[in-house]
DNA sequence: TTGAAAGCGCTAACAA
DNA sequence: TTGTTAGCGCTTTCAA
């Protein structure tokens, strides 16, 4: 900024005209003459004046800026997510502001402030995996900043949503075992008090009843599976030197499934001839996993659009009209890496 | 913004003072009196009132922004580099404006227009790899926008850059090597073209040549091999049935790395036991990989915190105070993951 | 077809 | 200790 600036009153006063023809005339309005347009647009030109967003912003009373909240950009999900929401807001005239809360509640609070505070028309939020109180958002959607949340979404605040078909996915996840031939598919789960091991404990039970395979409690492994990969590897193992074993398994996530893999690999298995293993995924797993390996993908670039329309939606509501919140659950992709081995 | 705004004229109609009195009580200017302070502050807060940043940068001709223009946010070496990036502004009471030029020129162009339309401090810019002509940061850096260019940089335009130590990487990695016990050293390099390839090919041959080392030409390897795994895979594979075979291979990038070690494994050979490997790396290679793998990490979030730390002090330089332009060269980090087995 | 004036929210020099 | 005024860059109503 305290570079030089070139202004309007700078074309005005070059040409002797006023700030206001030139503001006309830069924006194409009928009523200005032909040879004033023409030396208008010249000047500018040749001065390269670009117009201050700032001032237009103050102005207009809007910034043409969509805020977004995530817990952390190293994550391949929420990388994607952000490509997503550029991607549709771009195309709608809307630049976009990324602040991460860093898993922290206090930053997420800062985060909120410091988006409002710089006017952006509306905000797209995943809340942190701290965040437990949700009145920072609440003041902000009440005191009417539109909003719309996405994979870590809060019944707090009653707004537009987008989340991932957890119950279909797993469903998906593993039903594809059961049509590659596998009969006894395990299950590594995550806490009873986290709804997501829930839903997708369903989805799993739900697959296992449209093709008649008994439900059996002892294939489902809980503690600790989704959180480190030597815990999965153990639970793993533990279900593989058992009595009955499994001859494939549905984790919950990545990590599950890398530990899932290790110790199947451990026991000479070849994955997937002789144990088939998919994993729901919110990474991309790229060439640094080793193939034949299958994932419930995440769509994390179209639930950013998704998210991006939703909003924007609100923002360009008249103020008269109502719009009606909306959860929208987005089809997860089953993905399947390196050649598929049917049994 | 369509959303209720509380302004410092609220708060001075409703207490029945002037907007300057206001703002003079909200900074704690020390003329105002106590009474006043305490009126202000508490109607202040009741109102929820916050300041509006687009005011104050009009008003202040400053943003306390920082705008940053990198080509993907998905790759994981930029990912940190905004976290380092943050890490220092934040403190200094700046935010961050992140774009993505998704590696294409245009979208540079355009990024940058709009970074500067938004009258942002200052930039710190990774080129794209399209980038040929710099005309648009040219010109912003003429009319005296800070700028610092970190990991892409270019000679053509003179302020600061922050880049990667490739020459002491690359001799430190294969310095690791020789201090292992390895003897005949392998290198997967990158085309001539590119002046990467050959500082780091550099580093290489400098280190073989402090530990009396011959060069033998015949062990580096160049075509593709920095492109993709399987180019890689298959000059290893050369490289290991050959009549006088390398008993270890530094490479150049990750993909040469994981190509090396993919033929390797093929091979039947042990990592690091018959066949050590180190490859230099902007991605951090997560448990994904197979341990154990050594890297020379491009250190991403120092990057960051050193280009903000250069920017900043040029934003905050006083008018007449001439910053000179300096280059950084950062050292790089060894990482050795899983256990090291010395031979 | 153009200009003058007011105002978006805020601050600061000057006056009282 | 407080108020008045002007102005940051821009748009827009009203008047000419």
């Amino acid at each position: 900024m305290r570079s030089v600036q070139v202004t309007i009153k700078d074309i005005a006063r070059e040409l002797g005209i006023s700030p206001s023809t030139v503001s006309r005339a830069l924006k194409d309005h009928p009523d200005i003459s032909i040879e004033t347009k023409k030396a208008v647009t010249e000047l500018a030109e040749k001065l390269n004046y670009t117009p201050n967003s700032i001032a237009l912003s103050l102005r207009q009373q809007k910034t043409n800026t969509i805020g977004v909240i995530i817990p952390e950009i190293i994550h391949f999900f929420f990388s994607t997510v952000i490509s997503g929401i550029e991607d549709i807001a771009y195309d709608a005239g809307y630049s976009v502001i990324v602040s991460q809360s860093n898993e922290s509640y206090d930053r997420e609070v800062m985060d909120s402030k410091a988006l409002f505070n710089n006017r952006v028309d509306g905000m797209l939020i995943s809340l942190s995996r701290e965040t437990t109180q949700f009145d920072h958002l609440k003041s902000l959607f009440d005191r009417g900043v539109p909003m719309v949340f996405f994979d870590r979404v809060t019944d707090a605040i009653n707004c537009s949503k987008v989340v991932v078909d957890d119950f279909g996915g797993s469903f998906e996840a593993t039903e594809h075992l059961i049509n590659q031939g596998y009969k006894r598919i395990a299950h590594l789960s995550g806490p009873k008090s986290l709804t997501i091991s829930e839903v997708r404990l369903e989805g799993y039970k739900a697959a296992l009843a449209k093709h008649n395979i008994p439900y059996d409690e002892k294939l489902v492994m809980r503690d600790k599976a989704s959180e480190d990969e030597q815990s999965a590897k153990k639970l793993t193992e533990q279900l593989l030197s058992g009595p009955n074993p499994p001859d494939s398994l549905f984790a919950i996530n990545d990590i599950a499934a890398l530990g899932a893999m290790m110790a199947a690999k451990e026991k000479g298995l070849k994955i997937p001839k002789d144990f088939g293993i998919v994993g729901f995924s919110n990474w991309r797993f790229t060439s640094l996993t080793e193939p034949p390996m299958t994932t419930v993908n995440q769509p994390g670039f179209e639930m950013g659009q998704e998210a991006a329309r939703l909003l924007i939606k609100q923002i360009e509501a008249k103020n008269d009209e109502v719009i009606e919140p909306e959860t929208v659950e987005l089809k997860t992709n089953l993905v399947i890496r390196g050649s598929s081995v049917p049994k």
